[in-house]
DNA sequence: CCCCAGGGCCATA
DNA sequence: TATGGCCATGGG
């Protein structure tokens, strides 16, 4: 329902707290691509060949989409909900997966102290893959300073209030950097080189959201494992968080083992046919699972 | 000083 | 097919 032309509001699902979500969002870590303010979080989006800048706050019991800068687009402010309608993965019912949890002894105690938590995704599919090779292997908070280092090098940015918005840079830009620019940013050189690679990919249009999005589970994961720096987990990771496919584990992940680990009562790290175990019931919700066991890692 | 973080590649056998 | 070294940096 449109309130006036530049704010919709957009019903919850029933199983749905803001505040699960805006604690993923906001977990201790320095993300440099939204902003959190309180009880509302800040988003620059690109719709067509505009740069916006979107709030969404909930207000009583809808979620309020605000257009905050221009939007004379006639439809950008339903790409800006679409948007949030992916990015907080809204279309989804979780009763099944919380029939699930409610039925396992070890698990049941998280649908209510994770009560409302969805899966918050990286729609873009670049952004994603490039995060993922940035995180691969260091801690989230040197991980993340890289990427802010990245962002504010090469990406462009919204002012607003004062403020400045970052977009994640394009594959354009990134495609024509060189190694050695990358490692002044602090880059291994292994990540250098994988994310100008992938940034030719999509530079060149051999490897898009719309392309993979069309092909088979198997042949999406040979597709992304195909791409040096993109292995198990990058792939699992990448699926789950960008095509929102529900069926992802992502092995190898040392803070889902972390988590196994404590779920089995180990006082070691689990096995892979020992994480396996844990996911047996829940077949089609493997990726809220691997959701719901990250989220016990920051309380 | 050590080890390891939300991995993956490559050389070697 | 399996194993080990390597990568960059910072926190414990």
């Amino acid at each position: 329902m449109d309130i006036n032309n530049k704010t919709i509001r957009i019903s919850k699902p029933d199983i749905f707290s803001f505040s699960e979500c805006l604690h993923f969002l906001d977990r201790g870590y320095d993300d440099c691509l939204y902003t959190i303010d309180g009880d509302r979080v800040f988003k620059p989006l690109r719709i067509g060949d505009r740069q916006e800048l979107i709030q969404v706050k909930e207000v009583d019991d809808v979620l309020e989409v605000t257009l905050l800068t221009g939007g004379t687009a006639k439809d950008a402010l339903r790409i800006a909900t679409d948007f949030v309608t992916e990015w907080f993965d809204l279309e989804r019912d979780l009763q099944p997966f919380y029939q699930l949890l409610n039925s396992d002894d070890r698990l049941s105690w998280m649908t209510e102290r994770f009560f409302g938590l969805r899966l918050m995704g990286i729609p873009d599919l670049f952004e994603a893959l490039c995060w993922c090779v940035i995180g691969q292997q260091i801690n989230l908070t040197f991980a993340y300073r890289l990427k802010r280092k990245l962002v504010e090098t090469y990406g462009t940015f919204i002012t607003y209030e004062g403020r400045r918005y970052y977009y994640f840079p394009e594959p354009e830009l990134l495609a024509g950097l060189t190694v050695k620019e990358l490692k002044e940013l602090q880059f291994s050189r292994q990540k250098a080189e994988y994310i100008i690679g992938i940034a030719n990919d999509f530079a060149d249009n051999s490897l898009s959201k719309k392309h993979l999005a069309n092909m088979g589970s198997k042949q999406m994961v040979s597709r992304l494992m195909n791409i040096r720096g993109v292995g198990e987990w990058t792939a699992n990771y990448v699926l789950m968080k960008s095509l929102r496919k529900p069926d992802c584990i992502t092995h190898g992940d040392t803070g889902l083992q972390t988590a196994v680990s404590s779920v089995l009562d180990l006082d070691r790290k689990p096995k892979r046919d020992e994480v396996e175990t844990v996911f047996d019931a829940y077949t089609g919700w493997e990726s809220y699972l691997v959701i719901y066991l990250w989220r016990t890692l920051s309380q």
